[in-house]
DNA sequence: CGTACGGTTGACGAGTGTCAAGGGTAGTGG
DNA sequence: CCACTACCCTTGACACTCGTCAACCGTACG
C-alpha cells in the first residue's frame, strides 16, 4: 500500500493541476462541476491511495473522517451482522463518490467499504471538502444530483430484493453491472468480466452462492448468456436477457 | 378535494405569511432552512391540496411537474408490475418532501405516490422551486441532507429485504413506524395506530399478507407486542422488540 | 504434484407463498 | 335499531422456491 499523502501542487493561475488534467474521472466525477481554477483548491487538499483487492477503506461503525472519489476499480458497500449474514447495499465504480455530509447522525460510517478489485482513490479530508462544498455551489449541486441517482438506484434494488425471483435477480444484476462497466457493445450484445465473485453477487441480490450458481447455469442452458470461465459473461441478445429481468 | 390554488399572500416586510407561521411542519420540513423573509418567496408559489385515502398524487411514468411537502397524513411511494407484484419503496410522513431535481433522467415520475390516510400537501411547481434552490443555498443544503437520510434509510431497507427473516421484518417495520410517528412514549413503551393495512405492510417488507398476519400473531403470542383491533399496536418493552428485529 | 479456493451440482428440508375457508368489524340500508 | 354486506384480517392445508449440507470439480499457486 502506497501513500502519496499531502502533496499539494501550487497552482499556476489558470492552469489545471497535472494529476487532475490527466485523471480518468476528471469530468465524470464530482470534479466535473469545477473549472480548472476551482479544481486547484480541491487538488490541494487531496491525496491518492491504492487499495489491494480485499482491503478495507472504512469499517462499519468506525469514525469516518474522509470522503473520496473512485478513480479506478470497484468497491463494495456492505452491512453485516454478528451471525454472518451480510448485505451489499451498493457497488462503487470509477467516478463514484464515497461519503456524504451526514448531518443527522454521528459521523460514524454506516457501512464497510471494501475493494473487490485493485482500487484507486482520490481522498479528501472531510472538513476541507465541506468548506469547498460551501464555496462552490455547483459542486454541492452535483453531489445532490448524484445522491438522488443513488437513491433511485437503491429503490430499484428494493424492488429486486422484495419482489423478484432468483432468476430475475441474476438477470437484473448482470444487466446492471454491464451498464456500469459501459461495456454493452453497440449491437445489442455485451461481453465483460464480472467484478464480483459468486459470494458477493449473492450478498448483493439477497440469495445464496448456490442459488446464484444454479441460476447462472439455467441462463446458460437457455442460451440467454454465454460464459468463458466463471467471470466472463457474454450475451448476444440483451433484449432477451432483459425480458428475464422482470420489471 | 379542495384547492386553495395560487393564493399569494403579499408579504409585510419581516412578517411571515400566515399559513406558513401556523404550518405544522414550518420548522421540521425543508422550510426550516428559510427565514421569515425568505419563506415569503416560497409561499408565493405554493398551493395547498388535500387528498383522500387512496387518491393518487402522481402515477408512475407520468410527467411529474410538481414538488411538495407533506403537512399531514401518510403516503406511500410504490412501484408495480403488470403481473400484480408491487413494492412500496418508501413512506412519506409529515414534513417529508416529495420529488427531487432529477438531472439524469427525463422528468417522468419513477414511482406512484398514493395517500394511505387523508393527506395534506403543500405543492410547489417544479420550475419555481428550482429557482429558489439556486437563490437560497441553505434550502439546497437541507434538501441534500434529507436525500442522504433517505438514501441511508433505503439501504437499511435493502438489508431488511435481502437478509432478514419474516419475523425480523415485521418487528423492524413496527419499530420503524413507531419512530416515524414519534409515539414512543418515554418509558420504553410504544402505542400507536398503524397507518398501513396488512396488504401495504406486506408490499413494504417483501412478504405476503398472510405471512405478515401470521408473524404479528406470533409476536402477540410471545408477548412482545399487544394489539387492540387490527391497527393499534402496543409494546411495553421496546428493547425486547428490538432484539427480534435482527441487525 | 499437492493444496487451497472458488464454483458447480445434488439431495433434502425449512420457510414462505398459494389457495381456500372462516371470522370481525364497520358502514349501509331497511 | 338491527340485519346485511363488504372488506380486511386470520387461520389452515399444501406446494414450491430457495436455503442448507455435502460432495465433487477445476484452476491457480506454492
Amino acid at each position: 500500500m502506497k501513500y502519496e499523502a499531502d502533496q499539494s501542487f501550487p497552482a499556476v493561475a489558470g492552469a489545471e493541476p497535472e494529476r487532475c488534467a490527466t485523471c480518468a474521472v476528471r469530468n465524470s466525477s464530482l470534479c466535473g462541476a469545477l473549472s480548472s481554477n476551482e479544481i486547484t483548491d480541491l487538488n490541494s487538499i487531496s491525496r491518492r491511495k491504492t487499495l489491494k483487492t480485499g482491503q478495507i477503506f472504512v469499517l462499519e461503525g468506525d469514525r469516518n473522517k474522509d470522503f473520496a472519489n473512485v478513480t479506478q476499480g470497484v468497491a463494495k458497500l456492505m452491512r453485516g451482522s454478528e451471525d454472518g449474514r451480510e448485505q451489499i447495499v451498493g457497488l462503487l465504480f470509477p467516478s463514484d463518490f464515497i461519503g456524504g455530509p451526514m448531518s443527522d447522525a454521528s459521523d460514524d460510517a454506516p457501512y464497510t467499504i471494501e475493494a473487490v478489485t485493485p482500487l484507486d482513490l482520490c481522498i479528501f479530508p472531510r472538513d476541507g471538502f465541506e468548506k469547498l462544498l460551501e464555496r462552490y455551489p455547483a459542486l454541492e449541486r452535483k453531489l445532490l444530483d448524484r445522491t438522488l441517482s443513488e437513491l433511485q438506484l437503491a429503490r430499484e434494488w428494493m424492488v429486486l430484493l422484495g419482489r423478484k425471483t432468483a432468476q430475475e435477480r441474476v438477470a437484473t444484476f448482470i444487466l446492471h453491472v454491464a451498464e456500469k462497466m459501459r461495456n454493452h457493445g453497440c449491437g445489442g450484445h455485451i461481453g465483460f468480466d464480472l467484478p464480483l465473485g459468486r459470494a458477493d453477487i449473492a450478498d448483493h441480490i439477497g440469495l445464496t452462492i448456490e442459488t446464484v450458481s444454479r441460476q447462472i447455469t439455467q441462463l446458460r442452458k437457455k442460451g440467454i448468456i454465454d460464459m468463458q470461465g466463471a467471470r466472463h459473461i457474454l450475451s448476444y441478445d440483451i433484449e432477451r436477457l432483459r425480458s428475464f429481468a422482470g420489471f
